[in-house]
DNA sequence: CATTTTTTTGTGTTCGTACACATTTATAAA
DNA sequence: TTTATAAATGTGTACGAACACAAAAAAATG
């Protein structure tokens, strides 16, 4: 078991003081050639690695994070993030690590501006955003990189030159998934129909790879001959619309539903006792967990929310803190849910 | 956004020195009763939290861990524990934490009992084992109690008064899944066999659990009017073994493999062009993996050997480290694997 | 009241790193 | 050679907690 070197054991073993091992680590410059080499080679020799613990002690810097994401009074799929903020304060709260969460309403992009305006006010070290809508996204990211202020994100992927943080999935690959065990429950021939639900916000690029995705699976199947048909659906009207829908295609048997308000979609069905019709949907919201147990909705696909609120924080702090390389990206794995394995997924 | 108060901090506000707060921080007594008041109040008031990073630079512990797990060599299931343990090793080394790898062969109790021996003369601070055998480990189990030995395990529940740290899944449930699963996919009416492959060294408990878990979903359904068999299979006779059986029973519908050789059921049945067999079976292995990708397998359980390795080592340095309250039982959530879903598993 | 003993409180050092500042050595200009 | 200047190297302290030891205050004894 190997010993652990410090600056001043390197500074023996070179014959020098801990100042010029220091000067050489931190390449600070004012160190003669001969030294400057003696020590590198030492350095690399012994694989010196500086004790992150005593480095960070003195450096003893409180870092202001800022998280800023969707009120889940407004959309409940964000509420799990709310529990993974909150685990990560608890866990960081000890390094110095201080995390203040802002809600925006998901549903209006003057609010996002304005969080994101106060938070520049507040100047913090970093910043964890859910970037809702891409062209404000934008606009604020340059903001943040005037100010110097380290901006990580997660769910909603934004393509930007400053930003290269992001915690999230695939949602392409994600809608290829729910095409798949559509494609594997399905007992006899019949049609597939996408759903969306309450467009209204510009989350569209969302719901886009998803189809992508759930359509890419067929296109390279070469048995398939029925239907994917894409159905948009809106409230108030949304019941009435549907079951329009399911009245002018009688051949369905499979459904994939974009987003985590597939439990009205189920619930409409199970009423309608068209009991050969597959459901697929995201997220394990309480009414599409009560749906999975009993059958209405067979899979649900899991963005572990929670866990990316939490993983955008924990990777942001070990890299301010511990200088740990980050992946740039990080797709989450994407978790299939039936009724069987729900259950430690939602403690989790 | 809230102060970090020190001991210093402390003192100055109670009129005393750090010497006294730091005894009533550790209740070493030697302080009167009014300032033990005191201070304890200021404490409780401010919610005094140690800085973490200050009080391991003062310990400056090098902790040693000593890592017991079966040999990948013989059994391929355990190769993405090593990476795991890797991971663990570079994320922890600047913590000052040295992990050493010890191999057993699952196939020898003597192994396990001797590897063992050896790992107790090294006194290491903490051990992470796989008790793979019942007995013997809980014979092992009680020395390392007696040394003083924290020791945390992983894959394998074992019931033990002396072990209370454990990172694993929930087998009956899993087995439940793949009932759920094969249940889904079924076409027609037809029987569903469980296959034990290789079982002679003694985990069984695994597979009963399984086989458990895989009935009690049929038990609740009474819609279900089929069969459930049962089939051991070992080699070198497997494949004769296996079509044997198969040619016995001609209405299966599905295949539940209780282990990672799945893809040896796989190749068999592929082979016979029985294409209304759905199989489900456990483990990422690369064999299992070109199967789901082929068709040949229809789902995975993914029983995270890599994750169970890294978090038994994370979660017990810590709480070595950071006083970390670690729950005794940590249930992986058991992933779902597709075609579809499986990349983002392999890396992980 | 003086002295001893016990209890309580305060001070100083350490952990390894980072950085400011002091000191020494080498080089250039007088 | 002497002095001025720059380059290189060394020293000391802080971060916050922990603990050993010194010091002071209180209590017990004569």
């Amino acid at each position: 078991m190997k010993k652990k070197y410090t600056i001043r054991d390197i500074a023996e073993l070179a014959g020098v003081s801990k100042g010029t091992v220091d000067r050489v680590i931190h390449n600070r410059g004012k160190v003669s050639k001969k030294a400057l080499e003696r020590i590198t080679k030492l350095l690399t020799e012994i694989d010196y690695e500086p004790n992150l613990i005593a480095r960070n002690l003195k450096n003893n810097k409180v870092y202001d994070i800022c998280v800023l994401m969707p009120d889940p009074e407004v959309d409940p799929y964000w509420s799990p993030c709310t529990d993974g903020i909150k685990n990560a304060i608890i866990e960081l709260k000890a390094f110095g690590v201080n995390i203040l969460t802002v809600l925006f309403n998901p549903q209006c992009t003057k609010s996002f501006l304005n969080e994101n305006e106060n938070i520049q006010i507040m100047l913090p070290d970093a910043v964890v955003l859910v970037p809702l809508f891409n062209k404000e996204s934008l606009f604020v990211l340059e903001k943040y990189e005037e100010l110097g202020i380290i901006v990580s994100t997660f769910n909603n992927r934004i393509n930007s030159a400053t930003i290269n943080k992001f915690v999230g999935q695939d949602l392409f690959q994600s809608g290829r998934i729910a095409a798949k065990l559509l494609y594997g429950l399905r007992k006899s021939e019949g049609d597939f129909v996408i759903i969306h639900i309450d467009e209204k916000y510009k989350n569209a690029i969302h719901m886009q790879e998803k189809e992508k995705g759930f359509k890419s699976f067929f296109d390279e199947s070469l048995k398939f001959k029925n239907k994917i048909l894409t159905c948009k659906l809106k409230h108030p009207n949304f019941e009435s619309q549907f079951n329009l829908f399911l009245n002018e295609h009688k051949y369905l048997t499979g459904i994939f539903v974009t987003t985590s308000k597939v439990y009205q979609v189920a619930e409409i069905i199970k009423n309608r006792t068209q009991h050969n019709i597959s459901i697929v949907g995201y997220d394990l919201l309480p009414e599409n967990v009560a749906h999975l147990k009993e059958g209405t909705i067979d899979f649900l696909i899991h963005q572990n929310p929670k866990q990316q609120a939490y993983l955008a924080l924990k990777y942001l702090v070990d890299f301010l803190l511990f200088e740990k390389e980050i992946p740039n990206e990080l797709l989450l794995p994407i978790d299939i849910i039936n009724s069987e394995n729900v259950e430690p997924f939602m403690g989790n």
